[in-house]
DNA sequence: GGGGAGAGATGCCGC
DNA sequence: GCGGCATTTCTCCCC
């Protein structure tokens, strides 16, 4: 594909809000939050009609160079090249992708006005401790989920029945040394704003790191071994796989 | 396009290692770390000779589906739709992509070699705050950079000529509550690993939010404005802008 | 391989 | 818009 069929493809395509996808070889420049240069080399090129713009190279599941949407678009033709500017100016960042050859490229406009549904984050996690307060201690009651604090939000916050606050941070994978950090401000915000020192702190997480179940210790907080609930496991379940490649 | 053309162009894709990029009808499911539905509609299907799969609807800069490289893939015809599925045992992952219907596809051979150069991170800002201590303090001696300890590394490290220890932490971007989380950490370890109280703390950001700077300031330690180091921001500065859509 | 932390992180929600 | 934080975070580095 020529760079003229190219340009053509590009400039309708941006008319009438089309993607565009292309095979391309082209060396890539970026200036903005940081500066980088990558080489020419055969790489994906996705426009998407919202304006932004991304670069993948053969590897990898994230993109090497990219825009997010609402750049000003620009398409200049060189010698030997023909270059794609992308500038946001907001953002104060500008992207030059320099078109060598064009191994082929498409267009299409796009319909959809679907939204993901997802199961199984955090949010639903600390739903579950709400509603199966057990699983943290026995008489343990919640007060409040997600409650709002001027150092962040308190994933499940309650009492134990004696009068004790209960400060629980929720955590879907390993539960880290940062997360022991954040139930440290948690417990102390509340100390402070209560008055009180009966403040308990609680992680709740499928694990924890060593050195984190160290540190928890020695802040007299406890561990809570937790899963992350997925409703919609079932569908994958016994699936069975055909015509492999 | 029909099936049968997508059908045949995903094989020999497969099968010589080439990258598949295709417009598509399709609904899409997933379960491993999370559950995921998404109803049909139209989207942008990209599978990768590292056998790695990426789905973007038309607006974002994000995947709303993905499968990370490894994956075993396999096409399964069904009743008015041809499903790609992606196993990752490793990651005990599943995805499932039923397409409805072809709107466009590509397939080709890609060579890149290259790998991304980039100026502007935070290892870059704390070679930079070695090189001119000048910034932390008159007296500031550096030691070490990027010190390692059994909580984390520690940027810069060094002592302020009284004898006196200083953990500096770095952000490149406006630093946070857990920014001053982690220096506090790092000041414990070394007040205890060294079995001394003479630990200062110094926070080096472009900026830090009021929140962080009063926790720093309960902490007893001190900000101080850095900006990240950009060699090669030249490039970008006054380019042109020609050939507006 | 696990742990820890940066990332051009991105995106969401709440104030 | 800022702030705080989750993310199917991802990726890198070091032990």
């Amino acid at each position: 594909m020529d760079f003229e069929l190219f340009e053509r493809l590009a400039h309708d395509a941006m008319r009438s809000s089309h993607a565009i996808v292309a095979f391309v070889s082209c060396e890539v420049s970026y200036s903005g939050r940081a500066e980088t240069f990558l080489e020419r080399g055969d790489r994906i090129l996705l426009v998407k009609p919202d304006r932004s713009v991304l670069i993948h190279q053969p590897s990898g599941s994230v993109p090497v160079n990219y825009m997010k949407g609402g750049s000003e678009l620009s398409l200049e033709r060189g010698e030997g090249r023909i270059v794609l500017h992308a500038a946001h100016k907001a953002e104060r960042a500008w992207l030059d992708v320099s078109v060598f050859a064009v191994h082929g490229a498409l267009s299409q406009r796009l319909e959809d006005a679907q939204r993901l549904d997802l199961a199984g984050n955090e949010r639903d996690m600390s739903d579950w401790i709400r509603d199966n307060p057990r699983c943290i201690g026995e008489g343990f009651r919640p007060i409040a989920r997600e409650e709002q604090t001027d150092v962040g939000f308190i994933d499940v916050f309650g009492h134990d029945g004696s009068g004790t606050l209960v400060v629980v941070e929720c955590k879907r994978v390993t539960a880290s040394l940062s997360a022991v950090d954040q139930l440290r401000r948690y417990v102390e915000r509340v100390k402070r704003a209560r008055g009180t020192q009966q403040v308990r702190g609680v992680l709740a997480a499928p694990a924890i790191t060593p050195n984190a179940l160290e540190m928890l210790a020695s802040l007299g907080f406890a561990f809570c071994r937790v899963d992350p609930p997925k409703r919609l496991e079932r569908w994958a379940r016994d699936q069975k796989r055909l015509g492999e490649f």
